[in-house]
DNA sequence: GATGAATGAGCATTCATTCAT
DNA sequence: CATGAATGAATGCTCATTCAT
């Protein structure tokens, strides 16, 4: 491995220790130190791949974002040809992200706990990061008018980010609780349907 | 005034303090001296009123919670005897947020950023005041399935809180722009449709 | 004693502490915590009376410069009306730097060598304070020379600083070894001698 | 060239560099790995050469002594034979050293600041070479008191640190300023005015 | 009751030094 | 021989908390 790759890997192996501490114990109650520990190496060595403590959340938290972003990315907005073929996206999107904060509770503390709360410049960072995933979301709206099945009169880019709301609530509560699949596919189905149809009766 | 109210009026006051102080400089960058500055008191005198730092943020998210609670709790859940009269109370609550993050973004800092990321203990009663916030929407959707306006097969609980979820995202864009009044009656109508009818054409 | 008092009193307590330590350890050696323990106090209380460790160190330097020009300013420069008392304050100066020196080593470590070597700010402020000094005695020289008992030719400026250069090399003597007094008499004496009449036969 | 002479050389290389960096960031500031820089090696390669950090700044005060060394021996201290050659010699000893410190201002830095301040037993170092520019000038007022040219009672220990003491300011002088060769030649000619005649009207 | 001086636990960060490659 | 990755001792500094006045 050549020599920019190893430094890349070590870089990602004390990103990973870093994401396992926050998670654990919180960014503000986590020293350099611990970092090191669970690593095994001594704590002189983060200062080597990393310029402060601050450069390391941030590496963090988008690590923890970029996983969120890879299960919305194995969608393809345009893919749905009907509202049948959009209903089973959007439980499909759901599940996996059910099912990804259900393996990795972690993933989940960091996103929406030890994001917030470093400083200012992160919980920035974080409503832009909100704001890619509700600019896909649009894609998904726009699909949808566009062939039809959706109404035309949507407003497309408040209803995205409230529909994006709807799936961090769902991420929220398989976080909560160990929830078992029975509750997820719960959630995917009824997030779907409220998309689709809504509540009326 | 009784001397106990006395105490309480000054708690209030250290509460107000700490609130517009956490929320300009973030819990962990303030210090127990900003607040008593703010206040124009000896620091000394803080700890008269709160065991520790830990206390007051507790009051401080506490205050917010119930600010937020207020204004939901303005509208009656059993009220509705329409989906007309639903949707008008939707987007009324709706509009309501929208206009208290917006005229106090300072309540959005609080509760969005400031709230988590102090401790465990912090987070896990942000997700009791969530599931709080549940059983509230989970009323008005009975409601309206005992009074037929809704889908009997609704899955109340998931809905409520998938519900509340858009009301947050809608609370987060309030807070994220200065959002103006025009855009806070997209959200509410842009919601209220979802709910009522779904976005299906 | 006022509040303000009691705060500059301390001041000076810990600058004499500092002093102490700095002259034995040296700055750079000398850490914080050991200038407290000297003084017996917890080091945060350091941090009430001082923005850094930079901070005292200018303060002990200057606190050794001012004990020198203490010294020099007990005589005045305008007073000498004939050679020969001239020659008697000169050696007066020379002696009572020499018994400073003797008194107090530390004095002389601080500012032949501690005042060096902390950074270029201080070496610049040492420079200049060579310059006061040789101010004051050019004002001694411009003295004789209007009072027609120094050569009219004389290169004030520069002969001034030279007198300096040969007291500071006095000085240095008596510091190095613990000079007894007929040393110091020999010092004023070859430093007058060569003052007045050079070392021509 | 002989392996030894090699190492000697490489040793020369790299006090060269840490003269340059000691000069520029001060001793206490300097890093190995900034003398390493310098000199474009591995910092790992400065511990082939030297023990430590400490060990350097000795080679590279003594190298600036040398250097002044060399200028104060280019002189024999034997070879005058009248006051006016003396005169002579002293000027141009004067010149010689002020043209050393205009020509490297670095060798001014090494030498004033950055031999003190480091510990205890450099600033001692410093004190014997004091004590070896003072032998070499007694020979001087030896060699005029022997030939008459001086007077017989002269107190030639202290006289001739005092005189250097009159040198160490010129030198001092020469740095503070980029002093011209104007402000040079009034040095050395009040010097050597001070030391044949005084300033005596 | 109010105050703020005193305190020291705690932590981020630096850098001289070692040593495996 | 050269290198630079790894290391951890060392330290300046902050700030929540206490308590004498």
């Amino acid at each position: 491995m050549a020599r920019e790759d190893l430094v890349e890997q070590r870089r990602r192996d004390i990103t990973l220790a870093a994401f396992k501490v926050f998670a654990q114990r919180g960014y503000h109650e986590t020293g350099i130190a611990d970092i090191a520990r669970e690593l095994g190496v001594g704590h002189g060595t983060f200062y080597r791949y990393f310029a402060n403590k601050r450069d390391i959340v941030a590496r963090v938290v988008d690590m923890a974002v970029e996983r969120i972003a890879e299960v919305v990315a194995s969608e393809s907005p345009e893919l749905a040809q009907t509202v049948e073929e959009y209903r089973a996206q959007v439980e499909r999107i759901g599940r996996a992200l059910f099912d990804l904060f259900i393996d990795d509770p972690q993933l989940a503390r960091i996103f929406f706990f030890e994001s917030a709360g470093v400083d200012r410049e992160l919980s920035e960072h974080m409503l832009e990061t909100n704001e890619v995933f509700g600019a896909v979301t649009e894609r998904y709206l726009e699909n949808g008018v566009s062939k039809g099945f959706l109404r035309a009169d949507l407003d497309i880019p408040v209803t995205a980010r409230a529909i994006n709301g709807m799936i961090f609530a769902g991420a929220l509560a398989a976080f909560r609780s160990g929830s078992p699949a029975s509750v997820r596919d719960r959630w995917s189905r009824a997030v779907a349907d409220l998309i689709i149809g809504g509540a009326r009766a």
